[in-house]
DNA sequence: GCGATCTCTCAGCGTTTCCTCAGCCGGCGG
DNA sequence: CCGCCGGCTGAGGAAACGCTGAGAGATCGC
């Protein structure tokens, strides 16, 4: 079952990076490493990997750098975060950005294949390119958004909080969420989202977001 | 973000259990205790708890043992794993059998705070994603609630009413129960309860919610 | 420097929701 | 038969909630 499991680590720490290689090839894993996000990116690129296990603080380019720009380029291999910290925003930021998976360093090595296994069992879920909610579409790359249609323009907010809503429409999701991850602010006020909420209808037509009193929002198109 | 966040730790030994809820507790966690594996299991069961902390071994029933009997009654609580032994394979076992993580005495209890929020932030362990009694439904998630096939809307309080009798509709709930739970409140008057009642019945039908006189209400659908 | 645009704060408004009060109903025991 | 207790519900005021217009800084391009 596990033959041929190829595994890309990417840590900067290097005493780190070799003991987890030993330990994964002694599970059966082949591994590879690579020191830097930059050479750790071009290698995760081409080198068809089943999983790849990438520090956050990288020389180079950082982890979410480049799980971002893997994902734009369109591979989707599993991508398991470590993190030093254990802030909860890095933590959630990394999943946002297109990772499967985080641990918080330090970890314990069994938790560590006990995840890589999880993640490459589950089948990987490609991100569509477009974002689409009932008539609302909108292509984060290009930053243009149409409804029922036509293109609508938005600012660089109300394009964020447009797009977070959609990538969670299945939920309702709550104003001090939305405060959290457009506005990545702690003590605000929670009449801006309702504010640019209000824009935001004003541009992409009353029903798309509907309000779920004392809840929150939800995208429907 | 911690506010309300109910903690069950189950460990036999006392001292040790004492300090994490001392420790916890200062952290802004509620915490209860339990010392031994059957009673453990009954107050999971019941507590409605945001995490469950749990010793593998304990008199009455083990940890592994408590949290197969969890996830097979329904009760997806994020459970930790206190392993006394660090052999990797209980470890590897713990976490097949539905944990959600592990920590191995000794154990830092730094760590054991992040982990607690880690495990409690993420969802992790899938939660079933409609409760469902008799004709009703709802949607934890998206809010929605259906009664015999049709859309109803209930404000919050309605809503957490209705939620906890569903939760635990294999019992009579009793109005103080409620009282503690859906309005986290003390010395408030039970009649709240009822009147709220009133309202819930009027919106998903008289016979979803029976009333058990002297005792207090239970979901029927 | 100056207007245009964007972001955010503030205050006011109408509405919904929450809770209290008080009276009513009905079963049950005396 | 009557009174009591537990449960139910209509009414209404207070508070919370959500929306919006106005406008002050900030930023950017010209």
């Amino acid at each position: 079952m596990l033959a041929d499991m190829r595994i890309l680590v990417v840590d900067d720490e290097r005493t780190l990076a070799r003991s987890i290689q030993r330990g994964l090839v002694a599970e059966g894993f082949a591994v590879d490493l690579e020191h830097d996000g930059t050479a750790g990116y071009e290698r995760a690129r081409w080198g068809d990997y089943d999983a790849i296990v990438l520090d956050i603080m990288l020389p180079g380019r950082n982890g979410y750098d480049v799980v971002t720009a893997l994902r734009a380029e369109d591979v989707w291999t599993p991508v398991l975060l470590l993190s030093a910290k254990d802030g909860e925003h890095d933590v959630a930021d990394g999943l946002d950005v297109g990772a499967d998976d985080y641990l918080t360093k330090p970890f314990s090595f069994v938790v560590l294949v006990a995840r890589i296994r999880a993640m490459v069992r589950r089948p990987a879920t490609p991100r569509p390119a477009v974002l689409a909610v009932g008539a609302l579409e909108l292509d984060p790359s290009t930053r243009q958004v149409r409804a029922g249609g036509l293109a609508v323009d938005l600012t660089v907010r109300e394009l964020a909080l447009l797009e977070y809503l959609m990538r969670h429409h299945e939920r309702v999701v709550g104003k001090v969420e939305l405060l959290d991850h457009v506005w990545d602010g702690e003590g605000e006020d929670v009449n801006v989202v309702e504010q640019y909420v209000g824009y935001v209808r004003r541009k992409v037509g009353r029903a798309a977001i509907v309000t779920v009193r004392g809840a929150g929002y939800r995208a429907v198109g």
